[in-house]
DNA sequence: ATGGCTTGAGTGTCAAGA
């Protein structure tokens, strides 16, 4: 089983991108967020036609997330429950007996801004729903853009960005809490090349210069962690016309 | 120099992203 994340910053600009990396890679399932549409503007038809169900959390102008499936997804969650939330970051359904949560963390703009605070607080209502919805599915896996650098090794430049926003240390051990309900970084699991990342700022020829960070994830139950056979970042999508900011990345499950 | 691009909303220019 292939499963794969990615943050297409707009589905309206990015469908011709999403097709053709469908046809090519043909994940079993893929998480986007950012489809920065209501389910209105969402593209059902070209994506069915391309053999893909879609369930979609959407949203005007920003957020929004969504997951395609080759087979039929059950037992769709919408939301973290019990966190009240206008913003649309969570959709999860189950697809060939694994739960898949597709999540779009909260950015935080600066450490100590009001956005901050939520994103901290939106971390740990997650965290306390994931420990209950482990419990009911031991194939479990959490993908998506979690706005957060877990480590100096997945950052460019690690100096200029200490202590800063996606890197700071209580987005950190927020990121750690997730690991100790369980869950292991499918990336980390496997030999990587040094400075990896899978995202860019389109400024300053931030991809060519590969001045980024690793900040989208796909973390695995142990059963799934047991069995994941690969995981990469596929940096092809960045490099096409009016690309996204983010890059996919697709982690491998034997035996599924 | 808190800038630099990109998107959406909307038609002038700003918020937000990371």
């Amino acid at each position: 089983m292939k499963i794969a994340t990615w943050n297409v910053n707009s589905l309206k600009v990015r469908l011709p991108h999403v097709l053709d990396w469908l046809a090519s890679v043909r994940p079993d399932a893929l998480c986007l967020q950012e489809t920065k549409t209501e389910d209105g503007g969402f593209p059902f038809a070209p994506l069915e036609a391309a053999g893909y169900c879609a369930i979609h959390n959407g949203q005007k102008t920003y957020n929004g997330v969504a997951i395609l499936a080759r087979a039929e997804m059950q037992d769709v969650v919408r939301d973290i429950p019990g966190f009240d939330d206008p913003q649309k970051r969570v959709i999860a359904a189950t697809i060939d007996g694994v739960r898949v949560i597709c999540a779009y963390m909260p950015n935080g703009q600066a450490v100590g801004s009001d956005k901050y605070e939520y994103k901290l607080k939106w971390l740990a209502a997650l965290t306390g729903w994931l420990r209950e919805e482990m419990q009911r599915y031991p194939q479990l896996a959490l993908l998506g853009d979690f706005n957060i650098a877990p480590d100096d090794r997945d950052v460019h430049d690690p100096v200029a960005w200490q202590g800063q926003i996606l890197c700071s240390e209580a987005e950190r051990d927020a990121f750690r809490k997730l690991l100790d309900l369980g869950l292991a970084d499918a990336f980390r699991r496997f030999e990587q090349t040094e400075k990896s990342f899978s995202w860019w700022d389109y400024r300053m020829m931030g991809f060519r210069r590969n001045l980024g960070l690793r900040i989208d994830h796909i973390l695995l139950s142990s059963p799934l962690a047991n069995r994941c056979a690969a995981c990469s970042i596929d940096k092809a999508p960045r490099k096409l016309e009016r690309p996204s900011d983010h890059a996919p990345v697709v982690t491998e499950i034997a035996g599924l």
